[in-house]
DNA sequence: TAGCTTGCTGACCCACGAGTCATTAAGGTA
DNA sequence: TACCTTAATGACTCGTGGGTCAGCAAGCTA
């Protein structure tokens, strides 16, 4: 009996091989990961990595739509459709997401995006729409719903609704380049950064 | 009358080129940077580089130490020497400082570390010595006097002094990546984060 | 002005990796 | 079982860019 060289498995070829470009893209960056490398993780030959994506770049944008799209969805719904108070949503279902981004891969994500950003300007245009001007639009809701049941006051958080995320982001950063010399406490650091957060936007109770 | 070819300007040539290595590398990032190039925007034949740096990386980690050094080690001065309140320098120096920095070339190394940083650990190990942990004891310095003062309460602020610079960082890498799409005013940005710390850890006057 | 040191040049080498394409064989169809 | 379509291979090309080095000339010295 031979084994077949090979099988024809045409469906699940593109995500097999959009999951290993992550991998590596993620331990060596765009430019120092080689095609042929992906197409060897994917357990794939390259010259069928080509049939499938027309460019090194085509995959790596490819790449990165794929694993971002899905997540974003997810939340912007909750906070749409969620009838939580707006504290108890963002103690809640807000603080669950945020302190579990700097554990997963969506960090390798970031560092891409700055990394390569900036050379792939309609990468970035994509993001923008489809990522990050969504994210800031349920952000506001957010608060703007706060403030209309009197749970908030007005406050900066209304024009800069990043205040609330920056330190995620910052924890994610500090996390890839420091990993080795320091291990912040990202679950509390991010956790007392919403508390302040809170103290200080929360409508004074009588 | 012939003007000669070249002239011999040993001294000056190493700071020439890491100049126009920064522009590169800002420019393009470390991999997509030609060796060639940096040589000509620094005047210079790429064997003259090569006879002051030995290598393309040595290049890359003379430009980012040449250029944090002498900032890092103002400010850290100028916090452990100030005799202002912990409150004054927070409000002036340091936010002055933090404020200039999103419109300096400053972000530019910050996204080069995140970039390259993985792929370089010693370089990583060297900012984390000569920049992190020393601001990092600055900022404690800075706040602990403010408690000892009894300007300020004990506050998170004291296990992660990270919470008051996060926004600093984040705008940074805003601006870098969505400089197109939004024109986030950082100034403001920072002053209202400041702001909220400051509002969060004041002890209450009586 | 001849001679010498050494800063500087630029043509060259060669490893490496993106992208191609002629060829092979998996596996469906009649 | 013979045939056909097309998924898949991998050896090849070719541009590119890091690094070298033999030779050149700036400019100092006697």
């Amino acid at each position: 009996m031979v084994e077949p060289r090979f099988q024809r498995r045409k469906e699940d070829r593109p995500v097999e091989i959009t999951r290993a470009a992550l991998a590596a893209f993620a331990e060596n960056g765009y430019a120092a990961t080689k095609v042929d490398e992906v197409a060897k993780r994917a357990g794939v030959s390259k010259g069928l990595l080509y049939l499938y994506f027309k460019t090194k770049e085509d995959l790596f944008k490819a790449v990165i739509r794929s694993f971002i799209s899905p997540r974003i969805d997810a939340l912007i719904e909750n906070i749409e459709q969620s009838e939580l108070s707006a504290e108890e949503f963002v103690r809640g279902p807000f603080l669950t997401f945020a302190t579990s981004l700097p554990k997963s891969p969506a960090k390798i994500l970031v560092r891409l995006m700055i990394a390569e950003g900036p050379k792939h300007p309609d990468l970035i245009a994509w993001y923008w729409d489809n990522v990050v001007s969504r994210a800031l639009v349920a952000l506001r809701t957010l608060i703007k719903r706060g403030v209309d049941n009197g749970e908030f006051r007005e406050s900066a958080l209304n024009e800069f609704p990043q205040l609330l995320v920056a330190p995620i982001f910052f924890s994610m950063i500090w996390t890839i380049v420091f990993h080795s010399h320091s291990d912040l406490d990202t679950d509390r650091f991010i956790e007392a950064h919403v508390e302040m957060v809170l103290g200080s936007i929360k409508a004074k109770s009588p």
